[in-house]
DNA sequence: TATTAGCACTCATTCTTTCTGAGTGCTAAT
DNA sequence: ATTAGCACTCAGAAAGAATGAGTGCTAATA
């Protein structure tokens, strides 16, 4: 069977009307209110041929036509054209980028504020590099160590020391870390290395020990994907996820980074820049197979990527949220690309 | 109308076959399962008084009855005895304190895997003073102000500069901001103290304005009330919050911490040590009059407070609950007092 | 006088049954 | 190829009947 012109016509409007009100689609509203000019049975002989194809499906006998997956698939595809308004984001991200974090979840509220969906935002993950290490005497026994990885991200750890140190001692840790540590990524400081530093390090070199451990803490967690998310709530506003049961477990998992990682990264894939759209069944994780997900890369300047994304019911607005979604990266690039002017040009 | 011993009994009775049931408990129940040996009608006469006397209801006529929170209220205060056994909170709390982000997130985390409502963990807040400053040159343009605030809470202040500054420039920074600065309040930096820090400052004074208003940020950002919560979907389990409309607008205010911040501190009274019980309509929020909190306060050997809290549907099993927050008091106290010895004997 | 057995009554809940109407598929006419 | 028309289906609403947990009241009992 050919999937001709108007059998494509009549699919729009199928999926854009049930998109609109969420109820099954009937041949004869189809025959109303589109400007085809036929009658409902021709619509109707349309209809079958189309189920047949696997576009649309009859929850039961007697109801309209809902699209399937396949269906929306192909609206977003092949129907769903851009909109030329530019959807605006409303409210205002912050214009600094020193407190990422800050930035970041801003971007997820704005989002959830703006789509009436869930949102979730991941910080963009490159092998981080160290720019800037110091050690500070905070009081007799702790030592506090300042990490700046590139990307501004700082970390801070607090050392606890049993040994007195005078501050020519952190002076000169200061610059031994510094020499062997600036540029240096986590896969860089290796045994070799660190006898190295062992080495010249001379009788402290069991507090050097003390100190790596708490620097590579500092690190690691510097690598961590960071999520933020917002809007998990507006899930129950979804009422064709009817099911509390099920819809609760996915907030659950909205509430743990962990399961949140594991989604982010069963997106990463083939078109790993711009954006994706996951219907149903499509999506990487269990719970989510009612709902859909978008995900749009941003991209920093130095390369870094993050994603950005938003969950929704399967019959979600895609046209507005792509729209919306492109519009935001574009945003936020051009943040970043700000904050590298002034900020980084070594 | 007397509440004589026997009334008392049948009472708690009530309340405690319905916290287990969540069913509303009728004469029979009682009559059987409990050690009065009194017939059905008896109690039911009994159950007349304790109605008109306002501690329980009927949902309808011919259904057992509910406590009321007067009913509730009164069990709290008279008739829940202590548990001896240790409610015993799973899951090992984070022993350094150096992060109290960390511990704070952790705590409530566990909080409610333990108990199954909804936690929520303020900071500790007290009027932070400064205990260090360090500020670094990060790179040519980027100045790094590091701030530590008593009780080891480290905030980052990424600073522009326009101008060039070197190493000696912001030693003599970190030696006059120090100077000035450490043991001082955020109420402390007051104008005469800027100005005498820009007399002093010579010809760097206006590149200290931009150094002023990063540390002010700082500190600012360091006062604020941080709350951290847990567990907001276990509110999906308790099917007495029927109205998914109701508990929906709830979990969005579990998103939004200015919400929760004034939920705490609706919760500032009279007997601010210790624990605290809020009963459907004593709850300070709106949203809340079918839910119960109970708030416990924490206290930091400097003095500081904080508090904890659980929300959760009015049948929750106060007793466990209560335990379990005095524990966990306990638990923290311990912990932060170890903190101390081990780090603040200046 | 306090307690209890007994009975009529109430009413949420559950299960059935009936009704309704939106929507279909098919056939015969255009 | 399109459409009018009609029989058919079936979810969901509405209405009715059965169930049973629980009550309040009264009269008998200890």
């Amino acid at each position: 069977m050919e999937l001709d012109e108007r059998k494509v016509k009549i699919l729009k409007a199928i999926v854009m009307n049930y998109l609109e009100t969420g109820e099954p689609v009937g041949s004869r509203t189809i025959s109303k209110y589109s400007d085809l000019n036929l009658s409902s049975a021709t619509i109707r002989n349309e209809m079958a041929d189309l189920e047949e194809m696997g576009y649309i499906v009859q929850p039961h006998t007697s109801a309209g036509r809902v699209p399937t997956d396949a269906g929306y698939r192909f609206y977003v595809d092949r129907l769903m054209e851009e909109k030329e308004e530019v959807e605006e984001v409303k409210g205002t991200l912050l214009e600094r980028v020193d407190r990422m974090e800050l930035l970041l979840k801003q971007v997820a509220k704005v989002l959830a504020y703006n789509t009436n969906y869930a949102t979730l935002v991941t910080a963009p993950n490159y092998k981080k590099t160290v720019k800037f290490i110091q050690l500070s005497l905070v009081d007799s026994s702790n030592l506090l160590a300042v990490i700046v990885v590139d990307g501004n991200i700082i970390k801070n750890q607090m050392i606890r020391l049993n040994v007195l140190l005078d501050t020519e001692d952190v002076l000169k840790f200061n610059i031994l870390l510094n020499t062997f540590l600036q540029g240096a990524s986590l896969e860089d400081i290796n045994l070799e290395m660190i006898q190295e530093m062992k080495k010249q390090s001379g009788e402290y070199a069991d507090i050097l020990d003390h100190i790596f451990q708490g620097i590579t803490e500092a690190i690691h967690e510097a690598q961590e994907i960071d999520i933020y998310t917002s809007g998990a709530t507006n899930i129950l506003k979804y009422p064709e996820l009817g099911d509390i049961q099920k819809t609760s477990e996915l907030l659950e998992k909205f509430e743990d980074k962990e399961e949140l990682t594991q989604l982010i990264e069963g997106t990463i894939g083939e078109d790993d820049s711009g954006i994706q759209v996951f219907i149903g069944e499509e999506t990487p994780v269990q719970n989510m197979k009612d709902c859909s997900l978008v995900t749009a890369t941003y991209q920093m300047p130095e390369g870094a990527k993050g994603k950005i994304g938003i969950i929704g019911p399967k019959r979600m607005d895609y046209k507005k949220v792509v729209n919306t979604l492109k519009n935001l990266t574009i945003e936020l690039d051009d943040i970043f690309k700000k904050g590298r002017e002034v900020t980084n040009d070594e």
